[in-house]
DNA sequence: GTTTTTACAATGCAGTCGCAACGTATCCTG
DNA sequence: CAGGATACGTTGCGACTGCATTGTAAAAAC
């Protein structure tokens, strides 16, 4: 084999670019030109790498995902071992909520590319996974949370994961779209944290 | 003046022709050339009603709200006079929910243009408009749908209000990308308004 | 009647698109 | 050192884009 080039990282390169494209100009400015220019390559090089848009598109979509999912991981880690179930969720969520200008980006990615997969109905099975994975673990945890709470006080963990995530995503679409401030948002969604796990317990 | 034709009817038609195709192929499949093929007429006459591209997607976003708002208020008028609050919102917020195909074709157009919308922020300050007096509305409705409940079992109207806007965006999205059939939307929603209404009232 | 204004159709243009087809430089293998 | 495979860069093609321009038919205005 000649001149040992990375491809992963070679590839991560461009996608990153690409978001870079996306989130600035919008997913429709996304072209082999333009994604090769914000990168610093030439465009032959991207068409090395990706032999179609598409190929390069669902990579890039795959890395917006793990984006996110090492943000969770991250914030999840820094909890310690045994947290409690509320608390788990709330630091998750708030993680995934477009709250700054790099998570803004992602979402504005995240959502582009929602609306190309929702005409491209190949592409999504992926998600489909992915969502059920993370609805069983929502439900879980709001399983946990709700122990001991009085029985007129519980509900459905199934169905109030299915909120919690609609919850989640619609947040942070109005929040990605300006339509009102982060406080807002983050009161929304210790309300509804609320109206799941009951009230935050005070410390101690 | 000559040849008298109904300018808003004309781009109507040209906007539902947009709206086609964008809803089957996606939003930047939509052309000067596409929409007037969908529409069945030359492209110089939608070039015609529309001096320019943005003003025609400006226009079918437009259309896309009024069909929104009409399916709301012909739904909440069958309601009658003075429907319970909760009546009210389930109907209003199923309505909005893309649970037949045609509100699907409505919700990919709504979905691509939240996407576009994103990356366009003077286009969506009227967007923002609607979203607060939306939200105005929920809030009423839940205050309305909350008196009379024990103290320990009521919630801030505003928040809710903002939780409940969220859950049905999130449901439309995760819907559209048929990540869930249209019962877990529904239980979902259900319970969503169960949690800020109380369970519903049995008839009588 | 003529004139003017409107409604459309057709054509053309400069630019961009994805992609194939090269060419070449580089490095590993034998 | 030759041979071959890989990693690019360059160029070009056909299709498409939004839009300006032009031409024409028809109806209202005078």
């Amino acid at each position: 084999m000649p001149k040992r080039v990375d491809h992963g990282e070679r590839r991560k390169l461009i996608a990153d670019a690409l978001m870079r494209v996306a989130a600035e100009r919008g997913l429709e400015a996304v072209s082999l030109r333009h994604v090769a220019t914000e990168a610093g390559v030439s465009a032959g090089m991207v068409q090395h790498y990706f032999g179609t848009k598409d190929e390069m598109m669902t990579f890039a979509l795959a890395v917006v995902r793990e984006h996110g999912e090492a943000r969770v991981t991250r914030a999840v880690a820094a909890l310690g071992d045994h947290p409690a179930p509320r608390t788990l969720l709330r630091t998750m969520l708030v993680e995934l909520l477009p709250l700054d200008e790099a998570r803004r980006a992602d979402g504005r990615v995240a959502l582009a590319f929602l609306a190309y997969t929702a005409v491209r109905p190949d592409v999504a099975a992926g998600l489909h996974r992915e969502t059920a994975a993370l609805l069983g673990f929502l439900a879980d945890q709001i399983r946990a949370a709700q122990t001991g709470r009085p029985a007129d006080h519980r509900v459905d963990p199934d169905r109030a994961a299915v909120g919690l995530l609609a919850v989640l995503e619609g947040l942070g679409i109005y929040l990605l779209g300006g339509h009102y401030p982060a406080e807002t948002a983050l009161a929304a969604l210790d309300a509804q944290l609320d109206l799941i796990c009951g009230p935050a317990q005070p410390a101690g």
